[in-house]
DNA sequence: CTGCGAATTGTAATCGTTTACATTTTAGTG
DNA sequence: CACTAAAATGTAAACGATTACAATTCGCAG
């Protein structure tokens, strides 16, 4: 079980530097070497194990996404664009999860320390900063879609205290002055930067930040719904709801809407990651877009370049911020 | 840049072998050298490469997991599973996309071939049944979600045949007689499987299978649309429709419901896979769902034993098929 | 036919581990 | 203290590729 670089020399009756040759595309090769050595691959049914050449090489043309759970829609798009810069530039992609545990995903990385691929991307880092700035030093990482605060690591993503103040902003200019936030418990970096927008846009509109306009839940669907029923059952809701996701926004609607709030008239909402369903969903949601594949790509062109400089000073550990958008549907009473 | 055994071997004043049996926990090993080994290994921040570790044993304790796109929530569920038994084994899952493309999936095989995992599950075949008949008699692949017809290589998957007619039955048992189907235009297995159990149970209860009433799309929300559009031109519309899938279920739905028909009284809808949304989307659909983490945990159990069993000939490649069930919810007028 | 540079090929070192086997150290017994 | 079995350690050979360097073959001019 296992067909060897020497095998393939022994049939083709060559040494096997001639056969490493033929496999490399190097040029100072006879044809006739050429068509014996493809005769002896095709015949023995010959594959080159990369262990062994990664292992020469030290090189495996690989990198590793590690994400949260397969489960996030975004993530998707995000996966697209880090799969073809990779692929234009001859690397394969791997996804893993981390199951939200720091433990697991140091775990993971150790495919980088251990030199089983070439660079690493979190899209959902788990690490502190600390923690990752140290090891970006010693090895290629990247954090994309999230920002960490002092994070001294290769860092593309979007600029969510901007987007938070764009979405809440557009609120305010529809005349609300009462508006809802609802976010996660969970601290992640561009929660608290898209709550930070909430705060300065009302800030900037003079009107007074109020806890108890503020909702704290998960990231799931029952947040939104709770978060929702927690808003109407104060002396005076928010006439508007600025969602941390979609996923939440659409929970904190239907809510309204069964207690028969006319969602979009009576009461806005806006979302967050422009999911397929938040086109679906009835109303359509107005919502953040990021522009996710763009994000995947640019991480990955960069991270590919920074694994391709070989010394470790002149590595790219800058951030960068990518441009959202605003998308306007019926739950801002917009059309479409 | 690269800390290798040796330099763990020459600060802790050892042999490599002494490392090398202190970092893999051997037992012959005094306390002594498994302090000075761990001391040196902290001090140098040493980190074993397991290309070289891998080539040597031959192993590589990773499974790779090929799924079509990284979008579909239910591939979510299924990875858990994986992961878990994956986990429980000491076994990692990597997970790649085909992008659909039967070229690119041979490609990322190459990752078997090449001896970078120990095993491949393809959730979403391209290749045909023939093909990985051939590369499961030297390879460790399985199949999972899917079945391909006359395909000799492990697979664990549901009895889409059994689900489909379930589905239909239960809609004929409500007392439909015109039953639509919204099916797929690329005929994966599955697609077709559950076609055949929606002609089974009209023809089981003695319906006449008319060709009007099937509509062939694609995956997607608008091909729900579409075939519910189609349906409701007909001079006879059907009263009830079993979709291949709840993404296109819940197109379907929204469409009837757009020209006012009252979805779960005049007509009813049958989905399939209990995706999140089909009980956030209002009505709730009616659904048959898919025991998915089981699945990947089978499938991931089934896969490392083969691993395992030194000999080929040995190797278990049946066809496992784990129990479904039907979720009934507002859209075929049930509870919830 | 000789000589010589270019083109092709082969030999062997190397990448970083694990591990069979040989060797040394240790501890226990009489 | 001598002897021996057991425990600990070291040496060197794998694993399967790439590649520097050496060696060979080839073609052609003189």
């Amino acid at each position: 079980m296992g067909v060897t670089i020497k095998d393939v020399a022994r049939t083709a009756n060559v040494s096997v530097a001639t056969v490493s040759r033929v496999l490399n595309k190097k040029t100072n090769v006879s044809e006739d070497a050429v068509n014996a050595v493809n005769a002896a691959v095709e015949e023995l049914g010959y594959n080159p194990n990369y262990l062994g050449r990664d292992l020469r090489k030290s090189e495996t043309r690989r990198i590793l996404a590690i994400v949260s759970s397969m489960g996030h829609s975004f993530y998707s798009d995000v996966l697209i664009g880090m799969e073809r810069a990779a692929r234009a530039n001859d690397y394969d992609v791997l996804v893993v999860t981390n199951n939200d545990d720091p433990v697991h995903e140091m775990h993971l990385l150790g495919m980088l320390f251990s030199r089983s691929v070439d660079g690493a991307v979190l899209l959902a880092p788990k690490l502190d900063a600390k923690v990752l700035s140290g090891l970006a030093e010693n090895y290629n990482i990247a954090v994309c879609l999230e920002r960490l605060d002092n994070c001294k690591a290769l860092t593309v993503t979007i600029d969510n205290v901007r987007a938070g103040r764009d979405a809440v902003s557009y609120l305010i200019r529809k005349g609300h002055k009462r508006i809802g936030l609802i976010s996660t418990e969970i601290r992640s970096q561009s929660s608290v930067d898209r709550e930070q927008g909430y705060i300065n846009a009302l800030k900037e509109n003079g009107i007074p930040v109020e806890s108890e306009y503020i909702y704290y839940g998960g990231y799931d669907h029952e947040s939104g719904v709770k978060g929702s029923a927690y808003f109407l059952g104060l002396k005076f809701p928010p006439t508007a709801v600025f969602c941390i996701s979609d996923t939440v926004a659409i929970g904190a609607m239907s809510a309204a809407m069964a207690c028969g709030v006319k969602v979009g008239k009576e009461m806005m909402f806006f979302g967050f990651d422009n999911i397929t369903f938040s086109r679906v969903f009835k109303p359509h949601l107005s919502t953040v877009e990021q522009p996710c594949i763009l994000q995947g790509k640019t991480v990955v062109e960069k991270l590919v370049r920074n694994i391709k400089t070989e010394d470790p000073l002149e590595r790219d550990n800058g951030l960068y911020m990518l441009p959202h958008s605003l998308i306007l549907r019926e739950s801002t009473n917009d059309s479409r």
